[in-house]
DNA sequence: TCTGAAACCGTTCCCTC
DNA sequence: GAGGGAACGGTTTCAGA
C-alpha cells in the first residue's frame, strides 16, 4: 500500500480526531472534501485504515488495575487455541504470541486487584496453560492511539 | 463518572465505528440525535471518552516488526525521566512502569528487524538504562480497540 | 426534555486537468 | 487516474417552547 505525503497528513489529522469533517481535513491539506473522501475510501479499501474508534480512559470507567501476563503453554499449543481462550475475556485487551521463553504476552485491564486475580486464575486454569507470570502496571507513561506513520 | 445502560450502548457503537452519525446511534439506542450528542459531550467532559481516532494496520503501513521491551533502570529513575526518553521515539507505542524486576515495559513497532534493533540500541544507550530485555511478537492474536465497558 | 429550522456535512455524479 | 464543484438528502447544532 503506497501512501504519499497527503495521505499521511490526512491520516495524522484523523488519528488526532477521527470525527473531523472531510471539509476540515481538506482545508488543512489543500484538497476538496470529495477528494479527501476518495483518499480515505482508498485507504480503507487498501487496508491501511481498518476503522474508526473512540478512545476511552480506563480509570474513568472504573478499570483501576492493568498488567502484563506472560503465558507459558504446554508443548506446541497452536496460536488459534490461545486466541480462542483469551478472546472470551473482555479484560484481555491485547494478546500476541512471542519469541523467548514465554509463548504469549497478554495485556489485561481489570476493575481491581481481586478482579485481576480472578481473570488470571481463569486463564491459568486453561488446560493448555502450564503457568503464567504477571507484572502490574504502576503508572501508564505513554499510550499512543495508533501506529506511527511511515517516515 | 456514572454510566447508565444507554451510555454504555452509545460507547459500544462508537467503539465499533466512531464516525457513525448521532442519528444512527440514536436510532439504535432509542434516543434522538441531539440527546445522543448531549450524552457524548457529557462523556467527553467527564473524561470517560478522551477522543476519537482512526485504527491503522501496522503491517499495511510497512511496520513489520513488533516487540515488547523490558527496561531495567539504574537506581531510582523517576517515571518522568523514562517518559521523556521514550516519548521521542514514535516507534514506542505504549509504555508503563511496572512492578517486578524490570522498571518499565515498552511496546515498540518498527519497519524491520534492523530498525527495531536501532531503536533498541538508542533506548539502551540512555544514561539511566542499565539493560533491556526484549521479546519479538510472532503473531498478533488480539488487538482490542478500547477498554472494555463496566459490567 | 423535546421540536424545529438553519447551517453544515457526506455522498454521488459529472466535468476538467 | 485524480481533483473540483455542485446538488441532494441526511445530520448537527442551537434556540425556543
Amino acid at each position: 500500500m503506497e501512501l504519499d505525503r497527503v495521505d499521511q497528513e490526512i491520516i495524522a489529522m484523523l488519528v488526532d480526531d477521527a470525527r473531523r469533517s472531510y471539509a476540515e481535513v481538506g482545508a488543512s491539506v489543500g484538497l476538496s472534501a470529495s477528494a479527501v473522501k476518495r483518499r480515505v475510501d482508498r485507504l480503507r479499501a487498501g487496508g491501511a485504515i481498518t476503522g474508526f474508534t473512540v478512545r476511552l480512559d480506563p480509570a474513568a470507567l472504573g478499570w483501576a488495575v492493568e498488567g502484563y501476563v506472560e503465558l507459558y503453554c504446554r508443548n506446541s499449543t497452536p496460536p488459534r487455541t490461545i486466541h480462542a481462550a483469551v478472546d472470551r475475556f473482555p479484560e484481555v485487551v491485547d494478546a500476541s504470541t512471542v519469541s523467548g521463553e514465554a509463548d504469549a504476552v497478554l495485556r489485561i485491564v481489570a476493575a481491581d486487584m481481586r478482579h485481576f486475580e480472578q481473570v488470571l486464575e481463569q486463564i491459568g486454569a486453561q488446560p493448555f496453560v502450564a503457568r503464567t507470570k504477571s507484572v502490574l502496571v504502576l503508572s501508564p507513561l505513554l499510550r499512543r492511539p495508533a501506529t506511527p506513520l511511515p517516515h
